[in-house]
Formats: structure tokens, C-alpha cells, sequence
DNA sequence: GTTTAGCACTCAAAAAGTTCGAGTGCTAAA
DNA sequence: TTTAGCACTCGAACTTTTTGAGTGCTAAAC
């Protein structure tokens, strides 16, 4: 644990965690001398690796195994590639860009055209939470009646994203009443988020002027009603391309992360987390708060739709993960949605 | 193949079946012996096992295993449960309703719901397909500006499905003009149905009047834009459900059927088909077209959501699946969803 | 003082060999 | 027609053996 880790260390550190992350098979010191050119016997090779053992970065499931890299050596290793600011191939960009078919579709579909996105050019499972809704801008609300009784309440965002509602009315109202309802709140509600709309529905509703105004009450009421969920919506795509991943292999294992996924809370506190944070972070095994992501990391970034909306996206894979390749990527694909996104 | 199914070979089978679907292990002539009252010996059994192998309605892994029921005998025995139209438990019933907090949504949520619903309650998975867009009633076309060049329409149908597009224009179209766009529009599409309401979009842009006003022009350019495109929405719940199939166990056949699913395609394919006719169908492993779906089955049944509009959902899960259970869970929702979801 | 060759040792995985028992088909008696 | 009896089959499960990649240590080489 003392011991500084000399610069031979790191680069066989390194290049344990390389081989590790192509093969998922532990890792020897003759297979290292062979594949990276050190000018060293595997002998020396194995003193080091001796050294990194103690120093808690390498671990050999039994003695007569080769080594692999613990998540503190994963740590070490994303950290210096994140130093080093790697670029994304230009091919994998133009592969990103083309595949990006985002024409005409509304927010929501992006989102999840970007998930998808996410999880065919990393070959790991792609993640995206929608921008809390409270942080969109409020930009009109409209009530469509379908039939006596029936009303379907549609809630625009400034950035296009829709929200829309059944209502069942106890009474029938006219058409008329539900264009003047609609104008009465669409002026009173202009250009707040919808935060402040939510407040300021609840705080109307309080006030005095509107206890002689049936119709106001009424619009108020439905209006809160509409507005009243805010359910993040998650986006988790490609969860097929983790069972090529042989850590995952056994049907277990595998059956356990397909229902941890299930419930797209756990994920939502994670994502929740890494929000906190502006650009790419990530979660390696054992440091993210979730039993069930044993074995798994997270590389997420930011992504803006507008001023202060931020929502989060990444991809999901196992530890052992081409973090060179991924973290580019997600880098990428949050730029260009923060791009496609924001309101001109 | 020749020889008739007797009284007693149907029983026989019956019971292969029932055990078969209860332990997925080859059914034994002791097995039967035991646990269904037939007052038979091993032996007796044996010799009718025989007769029903020889008509193909059992199969043997090996000789010193028991036997398997082949898809015929799944068949055979799926036509019997059909006729007897047996009842959904009760309880199952309740449990159903109780789940079913579809309070306020919008159609397109009400079918996710259903189909967690489906696959909840059958611990299998559920499959739910929206009705085909085109066949729904127009209500009310809208169109919200959102910035000089962003607008947003929204295509409301009669059943409150709600269907909306980003569009970006050339020029600036004012506030007003949109008002008026969507009013014209508005009268002229009046309770088409959305396939009539594409040819007469069509149809009118053709039309010489159009020629001459610019606004009608675009008004028709936008709402064609919007009613373009028809992808038929499915909703697949439940997937990790099968990963506790014991068929499923091994990681090779996981992978394959999920790959299989994530292409929504193939699974298009097989529910259009089961729209052609009404009520509760089946199709049981090879007789399905999907090469894929080897080894399972899917029992559906078809919904409505108005006078002509017919939607379908089901429970996809292993050929060796409790069919007496399934198939009425399939009916009842069916039925549930028509209710709720037929416009008042 | 590193570095490396050499060597005994370890241990999981693969291969080969055993045992076990559920299940069969056939025959002959009930 | 049914059933008891019995020899036979064959995969599953368990054991044993073999194999080989990999290790740690020691002592010689640089």
C-alpha cells in the first residue's frame, strides 16, 4: 500500500488492465511480455505484478492464474485517460452523426433515439434520463374535448416536449369555457418553469379572487391536475448487448441485473447522482451505491436542452469496459444532443 | 398415426402435458402413475405412451428418458381448453382490476400499462400492439409555435391518442396564420378517419383552389408532414420473465430470443396476423412463422378502442406454458382494455 | 542492486472414467 | 387386456486423472 507506483508499474498496470479488457481472461506476465513490447523477462514482470498486488490494484483469483485488475486500478486507469482527453475517432463520430436521425421528432423520441445511439456504437447498454420536467419552460397548455365528459389536457414546453393528460369532468364544459380557461392560464403562466407553475397554480388556488370565479377555479383545478406528476422518464436501450459480455454469461448473474434494471429507480438515483456533476463521470463496480451494479461501471456526461435544463446520459457496461473507446463516445453524443436540443 | 385418440389416450396425454408444463422435465410413466388418479399400472401406461408417440403427439429426448409432448399434443390439447371456455379465477380477476390504476392516462400509457399488467399477472411477457394509427378517428389538429422556425403539431384523435412532430420552417409563419391554418384544417377533416384523412390531405393539395393561396398551401404541407408516419407501437413487458424459464436457462438461447425481440419487426409480423380474427388465438411454437420463436408460444387476443379500431395483446412465454391460466388472463384483459379504453 | 533463467509447486479446467437410477421395451403370466 | 418382471439404455452426476498456464523462490548473470 506505501509504495509510489513507478512509471514500469503504471505501464504494466496498464497494460494488464488492456489485455484484461480485450480478453476477460486473467491476465499473465508471459501473455504481457509478448503483447506489449517491454524489454523485460515475464520473471521481472512478476515481481511487479507482485508489487501492484500489494498495493490493492491486481488480484489473482488463485494462485495459479494470472492477475486481474481490482476496480482501484480501473479507477487509476480512467482517471488517466480522462487527463488525457482523448478524442473520438473521426470515424466513430461520423458513425454517430449518421446513425442520428432525429428529424421532426419531438424531444422524448430523441431522447430515446440517443439511448439507442448510445448502445449500438458502444456495444454496451445505452442510458438517458429525460431533464426533470419541473426545469422545462412553460410555454402553453390547451384543452381538447373528446366528448361530453371527457378532456385531454396537452402541456407544451418551450423545448417541445409534450405532456398530456385524460381528464373526466363531473360536469360538461363548453367549448368556449375551455378556449378561455386555456388563455386565462397561458397568460398568467408565460415563461415561468414549471416549478413556478406548479406553485403558482397551488398558490392561486389559495387566493381570495378566485373563490368567485367558478370557471378560473376550474381551469386552476384541472390545470394542477395536469401538472401534477413528474415522473423522469428513463431511456435504457440495447440490454441485449450485455449478454454477449462472458462475465455475464451464467444465467443467474444475468437474470439478476435484467431485474435490477427492471425497476428503473435504482438507475435513477445513480443518474440523479452523477448529475450533480458537469461533463463525463464515472462509476466504477464497487464505488457506485448499487449491490447490483457489481461489475458493472457507468460512464455518464451532461447534456443541456436549454438554459438550466440538464438531464443526464451514459452507457452501461461491465467493469471491464473499453473505457478509451466508451468515453469519447458519451463525451460526443452529450454534446450533440445538448446541439440538437436546445432551443434556437 | 393412423389409430384414433381414444378416451383413455387422451387422458394420458392430458396428464404428460399438465406435468410436463408443471416440472419442464420429461414426464416418466411412474410419474403419471402417481400423481394423476388413473388406475393404471407403469406399464399399461408405458404401452399407451407408445401408441401416442407413434401418432406424434409425444416425443423422447433419448430412450431411458421420459417423454415430451410434441407441439400437436400442446395443439390438441390448447382446442380442448378453447372449447371448455373456462373462467378466469376470481381471484385472478380481482388481482387484474386491482392492478389496472389507469386513472387519467392517455391511451399509449394505458397499453404499456396493460401489457405490465399482461406479464405481471402471467409471469410471462406481455405484448400489447396499438392500433394501427390510420384506423383512428381525427378529432383536432394544432399547432404550437415555438420559435421563429420551430413548431410543434399536434395530432389529436378522437380516443385521445395524441401524436406530435417538430416541425422546422423556411420562413416565419405568424401566430395568427397558424390559428387559421389549423382552423381550416379543422373543419375540413372533421371525423375522417386518419388513413381518409392522409388521401384527402392528398387529394387537396392537388386541387386547383390550393394553387392560389399560399396559406392553405402550407397549412397542408405541415398537417401531411405531421400524419406521415404510421409506426405501429408495441409494447413488450416483462422480458426478464423468461429468464426463468428453465428452457431458457442456457445463455446461447437468452441471447438469441432477446436479440430476436429487440427487432420489433418480427414480432409486427406475427400480431398482425392474429388481428385477422377475433378473439382469443394461439399459436404454438412451429406453427408461428418466427424461426425464433422456437420454442414458444403466444396466445392473444384482439381489443378495441372504438367501432373500428381493433388493437392486439397477448402473453408470449415458453410453449410449456399454463395455458388454462394464460388464456383466460388474455381474454379478461382484452376485454378490461376494451372497456376502458372504448370512447365514450 | 537489478534482472533473468531455472525449477518445484499449485490448482482450475478439461478429459476420461465410474456409478447411479429413472425410464424403456419386451416377454410371459394373470 | 393388463400387469409384473427383467434386462437393457443412456444421460446426469460424481470421481479421478491429466494437462498446462501460471506462480514464487533461488541463485546465477549482468
Amino acid at each position: 500500500m506505501e509504495e509510489q507506483l513507478s512509471e514500469r508499474g503504471k505501464r504494466i498496470l496498464e497494460a494488464v488492465i488492456e489485455d484484461y479488457i480485450a480478453t476477460a481472461e486473467p491476465v499473465g506476465s508471459r501473455t504481457i511480455t509478448r503483447s506489449h513490447a517491454l524489454a523485460l523477462s515475464p520473471a521481472t514482470v512478476r515481481n511487479v505484478m507482485a508489487d501492484l498486488e500489494e498495493m490493492g490494484l491486481l488480484a489473482s483469483p488463485h494462485t495459479s492464474a494470472g492477475r486481474i485488475p481490482t476496480d482501484k486500478a480501473y479507477r487509476l486507469y480512467v482517471n488517466s485517460i480522462l487527463e488525457a482527453k482523448q478524442n473520438l475517432m473521426p470515424g466513430k463520430r461520423d458513425e454517430i452523426r449518421r446513425r442520428c436521425r432525429m428529424a421532426g421528432k419531438d424531444p422524448a423520441e430523441m431522447l430515446k433515439e440517443a439511448s439507442r445511439l448510445l448502445s449500438t456504437t458502444s456495444s454496451y447498454m445505452g442510458v438517458v434520463m429525460a431533464p426533470r420536467m419541473a426545469a422545462n419552460v412553460f410555454h402553453q397548455m390547451e384543452f381538447v374535448k373528446l366528448s361530453s365528459h371527457r378532456i385531454l389536457a396537452i402541456l407544451v414546453s418551450q423545448n417541445g416536449t409534450v405532456q398530456n393528460r385524460l381528464l373526466e369532468t363531473e360536469e360538461e364544459i363548453p367549448q368556449e369555457d375551455l378556449v378561455r380557461m386555456a388563455n386565462y392560464l397561458n397568460g398568467m403562466l408565460q415563461g415561468l418553469t414549471i416549478a413556478q407553475v406548479r406553485e403558482r397554480l397551488l398558490a392561486e388556488m389559495q387566493s381570495e379572487k378566485v373563490r368567485y370565479d367558478s370557471l378560473m377555479a376550474r381551469a386552476l383545478a384541472l390545470s394542477e391536475q395536469t401538472i401534477r406528476t413528474d415522473s423522469t422518464e428513463i431511456f435504457l436501450e440495447g440490454q441485449a448487448n450485455i449478454l454477449d459480455q462472458p462475465e455475464f454469461a451464467d444465467a443467474a448473474k444475468m437474470r439478476e441485473i435484467f431485474r435490477a434494471f427492471e425497476k428503473k429507480s435504482l438507475l435513477l438515483d445513480l443518474l440523479d447522482r452523477s448529475m450533480q456533476a458537469e461533463g463525463v463521470q464515472i462509476f466504477i463496480g464497487s464505488e457506485s451505491p448499487l449491490l447490483k451494479m457489481e461489475g458493472m461501471s457507468l460512464v455518464t456526461s451532461t447534456y443541456l436542452t436549454g438554459k438550466d435544463t440538464v438531464g443526464v446520459l451514459g452507457v452501461i457496461g461491465p467493469t471491464r469496459m473499453g473505457y478509451g473507446r466508451v468515453i469519447p463516445i458519451v463525451d460526443y453524443t452529450a454534446k450533440l444532443i445538448s446541439r440538437l436540443l436546445e432551443s434556437e
